[in-house]
RNA sequence: UCCGCGGUAGCUCAAUGGCAGAGCAUGCGGCUGUUAACCGCAGGGUUGUAGGUUCGAGCCCUACCCGCGGAGCCA
């Protein structure tokens, strides 16, 4: 006994002039007297499904009367090209079985408010650009996976529950563990990445990462993926060139492999299509000066705001990569520039179009005084970091690392205003649920 | 935490301090090519909560709750 579908909307165009049976949920239904549109959707796609009163038993065409919005069915009909249909595709009904019928649907095809749609999210994610922006994310999820794995890296997890706070700086989701006192969820595995990066030579992870800050912005989520990874032997150059590869590879295999969905989501692929290397590498120091030339009383020393890092993107018609920030705003594990104490080898990649950030990286400090002192100056815990601070007594070597953020990439391909509709069930400072 | 805007039918929104309404959704009826179909009829309300002003409050005032947009914060 199987239940499984042997036909997916996907696949019809293999299957003109047959006859096959679809199961799934009713998208929509028009209906004018004698005959009924039915718009089915099983995931892969939309067919519409026409059910003529005289080709259909009576039973037929009263289940195909009696369906809803969401209710779930199995319908039977003979595949035809037809240009008018969604999806160039149509099936001429003959049977049809109702699985479930569905009460109300809240979700209408109108317009609704964004607090009816998250409060609705487990619905939300069925209608046709949640879909479009939820395949893209699993594509891209996909591609960084591919990109890495090709690339003579290691996938290397760092666990979630830690008991420092990695970078110092940011608020962490706290939680009591047992007898150890507190512990907390990860702001980002970097520490750990560098640790396999000794083992492993280039390592990455990916998973979610927490941060408790009360960010209120279409930029910010509690809960989100980041990509991480941390290689031996590589410098800041190394790292920017590794940057700007990986990212032109994500963007282009989404453009090739999802044209579907961003037509979908109207984006405007013109602009993605520009992603191609080289990006433009420029200094912080000449990113403020580009801030100043547009009228921005921006003072050297300063870490960029939103409205700041969008006024850098406009200048460029792809990401810009902005490197050497001061050493002030950026974290105790940046290695300092050997030619300029004032900053550090950090690097920021700006998406452009208004997106922001989507990568941080550095080539980390691999001195063991250097590092000690960086820990100091920032007033944290020396004990914390002793397994830390031993990578750099067991055969330190210069090594660099970068993250990415899945999210803010999502967002920035299908050019969503929002970092909410980028996964499946958004965490935000005032929303834990569904 | 701060600034701004908002909360009216299941949803999206109207309503000069004077009878609480429309579209969609739902139900019933009509229509053999619809594309957020269309046409007719019907049901559907403690106007976020509490208090106040007033002959009379959805509308004005006070407090609170919730949400949205932004700032700050944030590898």
């Amino acid at each position: 006994m199987s239940i499984k579908p042997k036909f997916y909307i996907k696949d019809l165009k293999d299957n003109v002039g047959e006859e096959v049976s679809l199961k799934g949920w009713l998208y929509n239904k028009r209906s004018s007297g004698k005959i009924k549109f039915l718009i089915l959707r099983d995931g892969t796609g939309y067919v519409q499904c026409v059910v003529f009163k005289g080709n259909v038993s009576e039973e037929v065409f009263d289940a195909a009367d009696k369906l809803t919005q969401e209710s779930s069915f199995e319908v039977t009909g003979k595949v035809k090209e037809e240009p008018r249909s969604i999806g160039g595709y149509e099936l001429d009904v003959t049977d049809l079985k109702i699985i479930s019928l569905a009460q109300e649907y809240p979700i209408t095809p109108k317009e609704h408010g964004i607090e009816f749609l998250i409060d609705n999210r487990h619905l939300w994610v069925r209608s046709k650009r949640q879909v479009a922006i939820l395949k893209v994310r699993a594509r891209v999820v996909k591609a960084i996976r591919d990109f890495f794995d090709s690339h003579g890296f290691t996938l290397f997890d760092p666990p979630i529950i830690t008991p420092n706070a990695c970078e110092g700086t940011s608020t962490l989701f706290e939680m009591d563990y047992f007898d150890l006192g507190k512990a907390y969820l990860t702001q980002s595995g970097q520490l750990y990445e560098e640790s396999g990066a000794l083992a492993l030579g280039k390592v990455y992870s990916f998973g979610p990462t927490f941060r408790a800050e009360k960010s209120k912005t279409r930029r910010h989520l509690t809960e989100f993926w980041m990509v991480e990874p941390e290689m031996a032997f590589y410098d800041l150059d190394d790292d920017m060139d590794l940057a700007e590869e990986f990212i032109e590879y994500v963007v282009q295999t989404v453009l090739n492999d999802c044209k579907e969905e961003l037509n979908i989501l109207e984006r405007d692929t013109s602009k993605l299509e520009n992603i191609k290397r080289p990006f433009p590498r420029i200094s912080y120091t000449e990113a403020v000066e580009i801030l100043k030339k547009k009228g921005v009383d921006f003072q050297w020393g300063n870490d960029f705001g939103g409205a700041d890092e969008t006024l850098i993107g406009e200048e460029f018609d792809r990401p810009v990569m902005i490197h050497r920030y001061p050493t002030e705003v950026k974290a105790f594990y940046m290695k300092r520039d050997p030619e300029n104490e004032k900053v550090v080898l950090a690097v920021d990649v700006i998406a452009p179009e208004g997106y922001g950030e989507i990568i941080g990286g550095s080539q980390r400090e691999d001195n063991l005084d250097l590092l000690l002192q960086r820990i100091k100056d920032h007033g944290l815990p020396q004990s914390y970091f002793e397994w830390y601070l031993d990578l750099r007594r067991f055969g330190s070597v210069p090594h660099s690392g970068f993250g990415l953020g899945l999210e803010r990439t999502v967002s920035w391909i299908c050019g969503l205003e929002h970092l909410r509709e980028a996964i499946p069930f958004p965490r935000m400072i005032y929303r834990n649920t569904p």
